[in-house]
DNA sequence: GCCATCAACCGAACGGTATTCGGCACGGGC
DNA sequence: GCCCGTGCCGAATACCGTTCGGTTGATGGC
């Protein structure tokens, strides 16, 4: 991981589609060494993947909202089974198990306010492990898309 | 926005670089019709790019968490302030401006919990406009990366 | 029913690309 | 000094992206 390694990193996070030529002549270096190093991140699992990013509306999710739940009882059956059930909802795209107030964060896109409630309604509260949950809409957000290595 | 462009975002979704004739061949359609259907994608607004993954642990992020804030005043030019300063920092990844309890909701990534201790001390607890904030450590957490689209 | 029109799709062709592989330079160990 | 391993380079080959002319199928007017 030197400087050569965190420069492809960068460079493939912001856009993974650029040809490897092309990425080779930013870096200065050849083609077949560049192929080289990114085989090696992706054998390392430093890269693990490749996606398109979608924007949500064109998806039908105009509104977007964190959920904070309290899950009770707090043993890890419980937790595991409920992790499941919301990842498997459509509307669910990511799931936090944190620690804190609350016990889980489900970060969830609708097409609605009224859609957003009526999910909440219709998948949440009869749930008998969900003592209780909070909605935060989320009014803008700011996605870093490159991370970069931090020095500690 | 048919069933083929949904089938074309979904497959970019899971893996951005396979090549336009793989993907092609999957669908069932000539190379030229599946490049002009991504070209008019990416021409609407669907498809806004493509990133590589990358595994946060190893560029020194070991420690995840979501940081809830309280913001006064809750004045537009303060929220854009703060929100502009957390984004810049490099442990910030993602900045939600909310509603409900908190005003903003920040995840971060640390190499450690000391050095995310020592981020919030050093970073937040001098700021004015900040009048408290609470840490969710992040135990797991399962993200969807194939995002569909919702029929209401 | 018939025809004009338009959009979408296809297939071939060309220029560029990914990927492989042999060779070279450099540095560490002995 | 010599050997060996590692990383890099450059050329070659098979493959791919992209363009473009032609075809098909649906739609609307009469």
């Amino acid at each position: 991981m030197d400087e050569l390694d965190s420069a492809i990193v960068r460079h493939l996070q912001r856009d993974a589609r650029q040809t490897n030529r092309d990425l080779a002549r930013t870096l200065g270096i050849a083609p077949s060494t560049c192929l080289e190093r990114i085989r090696a991140l992706r054998a390392r699992g430093v890269i693990t993947g490749y996606h398109a990013a979608v924007d949500p509306a064109a998806l039908n999710r105009h509104v977007q909202a964190l959920i904070h739940f309290q899950i009770r009882p707090l043993s890890r059956a419980v937790i595991e089974a409920f992790k499941t059930y919301a990842a498997g909802l459509p509307e669910v795209s990511t799931v936090y198990v944190v620690t804190g107030g609350d016990d889980m964060i489900v970060h969830v896109s609708a097409p609605s306010v009224d859609h957003l409630h009526g999910f909440l309604m219709d998948k949440f509260t009869a749930r008998r492990e969900v003592v209780g949950f909070r909605t935060s809409v989320i009014y803008q957000h700011t996605d870093k898309q490159v991370l970069e290595p931090l020095t500690p």
